[in-house]
Order: structure tokens, then sequence, then C-alpha cells
DNA sequence: CATGAATGAGTTTTCATTCAT
DNA sequence: AATGAATGAAAACTCATTCAT
């Protein structure tokens, strides 16, 4: 958890330094991150990260939270849904809106999308730190989904809702290599901040086909 | 590359510093993996690393490649068809028994699963060298799959062939944390080895249902 | 260059530094030099060194820099010629004070004067850094005498400057193992600090002589 | 002193050795040369030095004793005097001999001239054990010279010999760096190879120059 | 509250040398 | 006589962390 005085700092002082923070941890493996490196670019002493954060470890934590919490609030304005709407909505559009608002949302914050990432992979005593935060936020929301889906008779009564659980967000997990490669961008190549305009325009059939797919499977008609 | 003296070592003893090695790299990051450590652990001189591999990041490199291997060859293992019986099995029994075959695997051999995903988080420049050997096999063995199975028309002639191919490989991949859960493992825990018996019984109606929903799709027949 | 954190050093701890750095790379190749027992007889931690240079090469650069300069200020400092007197004195006058001066100066600061001569076999990367603050700083002291001279009219007007530069420098050059002699020194071994006391009696008699060789040459009356 | 194994060595093989031996040890301090990579280099096995040699000081020794013969034997075939004219010569004459054999010899041989003078920096043990060897050959031709001289009734008979010695040791000395820079070689870049043509046009005047240096000294008329 | 020098354990890597085959 | 694997000391350098100012 931060000192209070990281959270006291003026919040562009305070912003400009999780920014470059994030470069640094999103550019690097935990352990392959450097403080030092961090501060000489940050053009700040030493000391003063230890007056923000415990350590390394709590610096990183909070980073990671802080990336969650702002991919999910990007999802949250981009699933473009009223309350209302949502509502009435039949779960296969809420899926689409889901799915469409997460790839977004990492398309256009991929420095913090890279982050979570990295989180799976951080040493164990720091993964176990987050994982009251983080434990699959996106498992949750699906789990709810569903949930409420077969409540409301769109879902077969009978499904395993963990299992469709599962397969639902290995999907949307499925989806970012997906749509890098028809925006035209090597995957692996390094994360780079994609304009949004370009987006736009050609991700929606691949949507489209995703949720075809999650509605009536991929058997043919003849085999059903 | 490993140099020929690696190659010529004694099979005991390579296997044994390949076991040790993939531990270490498996326990961590890749830049958290640390040389001083693993030959501590083996037992064996600091200068006998560099006789084996041209540096870390070579005996890296090495690792996720044996581990692919490993992992590939324990999955030709469980799929358990005979070639004959998979010439004529329709596209979704070899479906199933390609995803049975990739979850047993990566049940019987998690630390080689583990690395496998470290080596997606690895520095670029390592990552680089990589790529040919790796550059999702996964993808490449559904595509096929697919592909075969349109052109047997056991699949939608109109049917995006890249788009299913992500949505079956992220299938396939959310897998891994539900069958966890399923045999009880904490999936955030420590990577341990479980006994394959456990795992033998439980698991088979996980693939049926899951191979449902890829065959009927989650919509209700009224939906359709 | 020196990071600022080694020129805000106490004087006396810098001092005692750059005493004992000077000591270990005077005594050593510039890759026999080793930092490791070079911080251990100063007493201080292995990484301050990197707070005060940027690597090796760096504290190597500054070191060379700083014994030239201490050896051309013992030479203004040995010159011994007031302002006026040395405007008015005859070319061979000078010439004998700064052979003179650079003797002593090498006398009194043998480490100084050993590390200079290391530059020179430094490895090439290293040596291209010292270049512009080296280059020969003799031999340009010995080309402004001369030109002057010839200017003049006390130098032949035809005498190819160039020629008589180098001729002179490699006297000079010459001096030191002539002068260690002399004084009963051994001049192969270990450079050791010389009571300039001793040094100061039976110096100018040699100085004298190579002065008249300088004036008249070695030929004969009769051979002119 | 090399062991028997290595004089042993089929012509051919000993000397590649040795040539690819120098290139180490006059590329790098001697510190800095690592039989590592000369053996990677030459091929051999690197249990194949210690047959040869006791150790890398010994390799050291017998490479620079080596490179003193190469160059004084071209020296002796580069002087170019018969001996019966060599015994009528007048010393000054030998002396330009000798001079423009020196240099002639140093063009050809850069790789053996320049592990000469590494062996002055050498660590002392190692200087030490050169010391027989080597001692100034130069040196010691040059007294030879002016006591048969000054014998002759060629140069005053109160001439001091030491003096007029190191004067001329350092003459010549002087003179490579001019040679390189008359010749349009920067002495400060990589030693290389010169086509010993090129060399022959230019340097004679230059000799002439320093001869008369020596014979007149720099003086004008009316000074004497 | 910021600073930045000091620390020393830790890292990867190279090296000369030995020795069994 | 040749090999080349094994060794471990030593090297240069980096790092997270502390603490006096």
């Amino acid at each position: 958890m931060p000192k209070p005085t990281f959270l006291n700092l003026p919040d562009d002082k305070r912003a400009r330094f999780v920014s470059l923070a994030l470069d640094e941890f999103a550019a690097h493996d935990y352990a392959g991150a450097s403080l030092s490196k961090l501060v000489a670019r940050a053009g700040i002493a030493k000391g003063s990260v230890y007056q923000y954060f415990e350590d390394k470890a709590d610096l990183f934590v909070y980073l990671v939270e802080h990336a969650q919490n702002v991919l999910l609030e990007t999802v949250r304005e981009e699933t473009g849904l009223s309350r209302e709407s949502a509502l009435n909505a039949s779960w296969l559009t809420l899926l689409r809106a889901q799915m469409s608002a997460t790839v977004r949302s990492a398309l256009r914050h991929p420095h913090e999308s890279q982050l979570v990432q990295r989180a799976y992979q951080a040493p164990a005593p720091i993964r176990r730190r987050l994982e009251r935060h983080d434990a699959g936020v996106r498992l949750t929301h699906m789990r709810t989904l569903l949930a409420q889906a077969q409540a409301n008779g769109e879902l077969a009564p009978d499904r395993d809702i963990d299992v469709a659980t599962h397969v639902l967000a290995g999907i949307v997990g499925g989806l970012g290599p997906l749509v890098m490669k028809r925006l035209g961008f090597d995957p692996e190549q390094e994360v780079s901040v994609p304009a949004e305009q370009l987006a736009a325009a050609r991700l929606e059939p691949i949507f489209d086909e995703v949720i075809q797919i999650v509605q009536f499977g991929l058997g043919l008609e003849r085999d059903r």
C-alpha cells in the first residue's frame, strides 16, 4: 500500500511517476525492472521511492492494481450500453458489448494490459498480495453474466456455469492476439499504442462472428 | 544453441542438470532466475554452465524449446487415437482428444508448462530467438484441424477459419485453470506435480461439456 | 567523466581514493588493474566506485588526465624561469629548463609518470577517449619552442621543424632511464618515490652534456 | 622456456600458433590477452598450450624473445652494409644504416614491434624474466658504436659515452612516430602492416636530416 | 519531505589452469 | 601428444535498500 506521502503528492507529479513506473514495469520482468533506472529517468531521488512505497513489491502491487482500475474503467466507458438498455438486452448482446469493450480497452492501454499480464508471472509472495483484488475479475464478470442469463431462462438450466464461464473467459482472452493480427500488428512486437480510430473499422465483424459461434456453436445444422 | 560439450554429457548428468535448471527457470522470472543458485543446487562449477551454453539466454532458450518438445510429445502420447481411427473420426472427436491430451500433458509436466508460459513474457531479444520454434504451435494445430474439417464439409464453408482458430485456442487455454480448480488445486499456488491417477477420473465430463458448447453453442433452441 | 558524486566528495576522501587508484593503475595493466582490490584497499564499498565513475574505463581516463595535469603543473613549477627571463633567454636555455623540469617532475611523481606511459598501451577504445587531452603534449611544447627559435633567427631557417621536434622529444624521453641509472636506481625496478634531495645534486652535468650535444652535435670539429 | 613438445612440433603448425599468439598478445595487455580466445581462434585444444609452455607468462616471454629475434634479424638484413664496407665506414654512416634498418624493421613487423613495447609494461615478475635477453639491446648496440667511434678518434675523447648513448637511443626511438606521420599513418591507430614499397621513397631525407642534426647539432654557426 | 551517497550482497561472465582419457 | 571438460577464483557491474542531512 502506498504511504500517505505518495497520496499527498501534487497530482501531476504523482501521475508522472506512475506513468514512468508503468513503463518500466511493463517493459521488464518484476525482477528485471529496475528502480535505479526508473528514478534516473524520472529525475527524482532514489530515497523518494521509499517515502512513497514500502519497497519494490509494494510499488509493483500498487501499479498492477492501478492498471486494473484503469482497464476496468475503460471497459465501463467503452461498454456503451445505458443502464436501462443493459437490463433489457439479451445476455449475448451484453457479452458482445463486454468483449468489444475489453479488447478496445486493451488496445487503448497496452502498458496497463501488459502489466496485468505480468502480474500472473510475478513471484509467489507478490502474487499472494494481489489475489484479493485480482482473482480473475474477468471470470467473475463472466460468471455473473451467465448466472443471470440462466436465471432469466436465456441459458439451458442444466448448463454447467463453471465450465461455460471458463470457456467464455478463454475466448475473450484469445481475442487479443486475433485482433492484433487483424490490425496488422505483430503481437510479439514491443507493445505500442495503436490509434483507436484505425481499430474502429474492422473490429465489429470479428465480434459478430465470435458471437455467432458462441450462440450456435461450430457444428453443422445436420449434425444437430 | 547448447554447445557440443552439453550434448556429449552423460545422459543422467545432462538430465539432472536440465531438470534442476527447469526448476529454477520455472520458479522465477527470466531476470529473477539465478545461475548462481542453480549451480549451487546442482553441485557443479559455475564455469561449467558456460561450457554448456553460450550464456543465460542461450540456456533459457534451450530449456523452453526442450519444454515445448516434452509437452508436444506427451500430447501425442496422450492423444490416444490410432492413426486409422484418427482418419475416420469427426473433427470434434479429434478436438476432444487434443483438448484432453493438452490438459493432461500440462498436468503431468507443470514445470514445462509454466516455463512455456514464461517464454511469452521474456525480454524481447530472447523472445525473438524463440519465435520460429514457438509461434503458437497450438494455433497452428488448431487451424489445421479446422481447415480439414471445412474441407471435409464438417464445418460451414463460410466460417472464418481464423476467428474460429483463435476461439478454440482460447477455449483450450482457458481449460487449465478450470481443471486445476476441479481437481481441488489452487491455480495460483506454486506449480506442483499432481498424480495423474486423480486426474483421470473427473476430467471427462468437463471435456464433454466443452465439446457440447463448441458443437451447439450456448444459445437456447428457441433462439436459433 | 567523473560523476558529480565524485566531485562533491570531501577533499581528503577524494584525494585518498585518487592516490590509491593511481597506485593500482600504475602498478598494473589496464586489464590487470582490479577494482575489487582497489576498493578492498581503500576500504570503501564496491558500489561507490560506480557512484563516482561510469565504469572502469571512465576511472582510468580520469586518472590519466589527472596524472597529466599533475605532471604538467610540476613541470611548470620546476621550470624555474621567470616570465621576463624566459622571454630573453635563448631557446637552448629554455630547452634545458624544460628538460630538467620534465625529468624532475617524473622523478617526483613516478606513479603519475608510469600511468601516463600505460595510457599509450591501453585498449584502443580507451585510447580514443584520451587523444584530445593527451596527443603528445610534449611534442607540441617542443614544436612551439623550435618554431619560435626559428622565427627569432636562432635556428637555421631551412631546418625541418618536424624532424627536429621528434629528435628533441626522443632525447628528452631517453633521459628518464639515463637519470635513473645515474641516481643508482634500477629503471626496471618497481617504480618507487625517490627523495628529490638526492636527485638535485648530480643531474645538472647530464643536462649540460645533452645541451652541448644538441647545440654542436656529436661530430668532431674536423668533420664539419 | 617452451617445453620440448613445442620445439618438436611440425614447423607449419608451430609457425601458425606463434603467429596467432603474436596477434593476441600484440593486440592486448598481458593481462588482457586471453589464452581462451587464442586457442579458440587457433582451433587447438586448451590443454595443448600447457603441453607447449609452462603457463601464460612462459608463452609471453617466448613470444617477446621471438619478436626481438625477428626484429633483430630484419635489422641485420636491412642494414645493407657489407662486412668490409662496414669496417671502413664512418660511425655516422653506420648509425644512419642502423637507424634506417630499425625503422624499416618496425614497419615490416608491426606486431612484433608492438609486442616488444608491451614487454616494458608487463607485470614485474615477467619483466624480470626478460631482462637478461632484452636489457636494451638498442642501448648496447649504440654504446658499442659510440665506443668504437671514440676509439677511432671519430668522437671527442671527453664526450660522455653514457649520455651520448641515451641521447642517440632516444632519437632512434622518437623516429617511429615521425615516420608513421610522414607516411600518412595515424600512429594511434591499430597497428597495421604497411607495404614497404611505399615506405622506401620518402624515408631517406628524414634520416639525412637526423644525421645532420646528430653531426652538427641544432645550434647556428654563429653561436659556436 | 526530498535528497543522494553509501552499502555490500548479488549478478553474469571470463579466465588460467588441471587432469583423466 | 592431444584433447576438452571441469573447476572455482576473480572480475566488472547492478541492485534494492538505508540513513544522515
